[in-house]
DNA sequence: CACTTTCGTTGGATCGGTTCAAATTTTGAC
DNA sequence: GTCAAAATTTGAACCGATCCAACGAAAGTG
């Protein structure tokens, strides 16, 4: 039997072209990249070949080789993939990364894996110029794969205290004093504190104590920022009840139950996310406590949901659009030296906070 | 002057830690790739050779080349990039294919670009093994493109009629008919359409003829749809105003303005995405109009933002999460045969929609 | 007509790996 | 101690392009 066209489909090659059109692979090469260079005649019987035979154009995993540059960034994350459209925090940040990209045509690859074998491999084989690792608490795991890929990257939001990578994140301690200083100057005197998680440990009540060990320094740093504002104002901290979360429903809820069982409920409530606060404007609503007229709350990102809920939140922004930005421009114009940097942060007061009840 | 070790960071190389470590550079690739078939001695000479001089690990440009799939999925929109983030339906629509893919290990690479020029760029060269497209209205330039670059691709909610592409989309006549008698049985005569843009040619009122022109042709289905179930309620659907918008809240609201203006208004609004109605609702409820006690409204989609609305939106359910599990299979288990499929819709009846006023 | 430009084309080198048949070494059996 | 079988290692081929020095032909110059 004669080969004929065989049942598999081998793929085009640019060379393929050049043979039928009688011209070598260079020339071939050369009217796709650079036509201009190619005599028309020449240039119009290798298209024609190519129409002829198929071929979609130079394949990029061939030119990838050559040019060494992907032009593209990898996004990661130790969540799974979906992290990236559910998350409010990710959806702002991703979108402003977005923009940053579009803008010099970079394209985005999302790095993610369900079990942290994947995660290792994905990394390891990810296409791309560079990472931006979303840094979930204490995930260092990630940062030490980003590292080994021997790419730049930097780490978004980064809770950790090492100095030696690249980081973007804001001033924990400033942007938390912003919000405690905002409710003491409204005559706020009785506090209480929803934490993110100082380690896996769970949600439950904890201390300053406790908080201070941390793994999560962004935890600890918000911390230090609320009592560092509130100590000024002669507040005695030691008695500001502090109920770690796991910024979730379950634990707010749980956590709200403990604070106002006590028999001097807080007027003021500092949550370190806003997620933490919407879920808290829920259990608030629910056990018909007005906000801002009984007890005012402030959160922390400035997530856009902040802005539409009932009441609108008083929040601590991150200036998440620049952080997209400047973390965009660090991987694509990498001049091998990326360093760490605080952005600031801005309160943005919204109908959540109040005058302390008389 | 010697060379020294020059200013530039020339990359290390697989073969660089080869010949440092005193192997053939196929074993040094069995190594990373294989390690079990390496003798122990060897392998650990060769890590500390590669950890030594500071190798990331195989380059995964390089393995790409011979490996031919790079286990990675385009999804392609003629939007710019931060639209997967922030519009509603892309963003269920990502949450899913993004489900699908970490399932099977696959990466997700988003592809965009900000101009048209860019965009045949970008997908000419993206590292990818196939595309799911996402048709806006009557994007057949995207189409064309995916289809140039000769890999597997699959068209979502395509709005066109040409058959030779692969496409999974909804039964849009089945949906809109669902929406339509649900609203007639509810004893609804007055009927108001707020339809989906026929062509590029703006907002404002329009005809059924004019829309059996419509260039895309998801909004003709609806309407049809929409009309046929009326006409078996005796309805007289020339009698049934129709407003093309754009989609968005100002033409929505023009919209009302327009419909509520005449003698007679509506009981029921047909609204051919949920992103239509929840703008009609903040529109009513602006104007004092009670829902459903005075209007039902019946959204098209399913977005989660329905759920939520306030009242909760009837809606015609698409399958967001089987539509991207579909796609998704179809580029990676691709074999050669991508067909058409329309998948059934669902009508998730909530408190928008409720018996007409007497 | 010889000589320099200019223009287009060629073919080899290169990018950084993987793979596999063949060569070599080690192990096991008798 | 010899030989076959098993375990390792080698080195060339290949993946699909781009790039560039060198070359041949056509055009321009004196």
């Amino acid at each position: 039997m004669a080969p004929m066209t065989s049942g598999k489909t081998r793929p085009v090659r640019l060379a393929d072209i050049a043979k039928a059109a009688g011209v070598s692979h260079g020339t071939a090469s050369n009217v796709f990249a650079r036509p201009e260079i190619v005599r028309e005649e020449v240039r119009e019987r290798v298209k024609a070949a190519a129409e002829a035979m198929g071929y979609g154009g130079p394949d990029p995993k061939g030119r990838l080789l050559r040019a060494g540059k992907v032009n593209a960034i990898g996004v990661a994350t130790g969540e799974p993939l979906s992290y990236f459209f559910d998350d409010p925090f990710a959806r702002v940040m991703m979108a402003s990364i977005s923009q940053a990209c579009d803008a010099t045509g970079a394209g985005i690859s999302l790095v993610s894996a369900a079990n942290s074998e994947q995660l290792a491999w994905n990394i390891q084989s990810a296409l791309v110029d560079g990472f931006i690792v979303f840094c979930m608490e204490g995930d260092s795991r990630l940062v030490q794969l980003a590292r080994e890929r021997k790419l730049p990257f930097v780490a978004l939001d980064l809770d950790s205290d090492d100095q030696t990578v690249a980081a973007i994140g804001i001033d924990n301690i400033a942007g938390a004093g912003l919000a405690a200083r905002h409710l003491a100057e409204l005559g706020h005197r009785r506090f209480a504190v929803l934490a993110l998680p100082c380690a896996d440990a769970g949600f439950g009540p904890t201390t300053q104590a406790q908080v201070e060990m941390a793994l999560y320094s962004g935890t600890r740093d918000r911390l230090r920022g609320y009592f560092a504002e509130l100590s000024s104002f002669d507040i005695d901290v030691s008695l500001v009840p502090i109920y770690e979360t796991v910024n979730d429903e379950k634990s707010v809820w749980a956590g709200l139950d403990h604070i106002f069982a006590g028999a001097e409920p807080p007027t003021a409530i500092l949550a370190m996310s806003d997620r933490i606060a919407l879920h808290a404007l829920d259990w608030l609503r629910q056990h018909d406590i007005a906000v801002p007229g009984d007890v005012s709350i402030v959160g922390f990102d400035g997530v856009p949901e902040g802005a539409i809920s009932e009441p609108p939140l008083t929040t601590v922004a991150q200036p998440i659009a620049e952080m997209g930005r400047r973390a965009v421009k660090a991987i694509l114009e990498n001049d091998g030296s990326l360093s760490r940097q605080l952005l600031p942060v801005d309160l943005v007061v919204r109908a959540s906070s109040g005058p302390a009840p008389a």
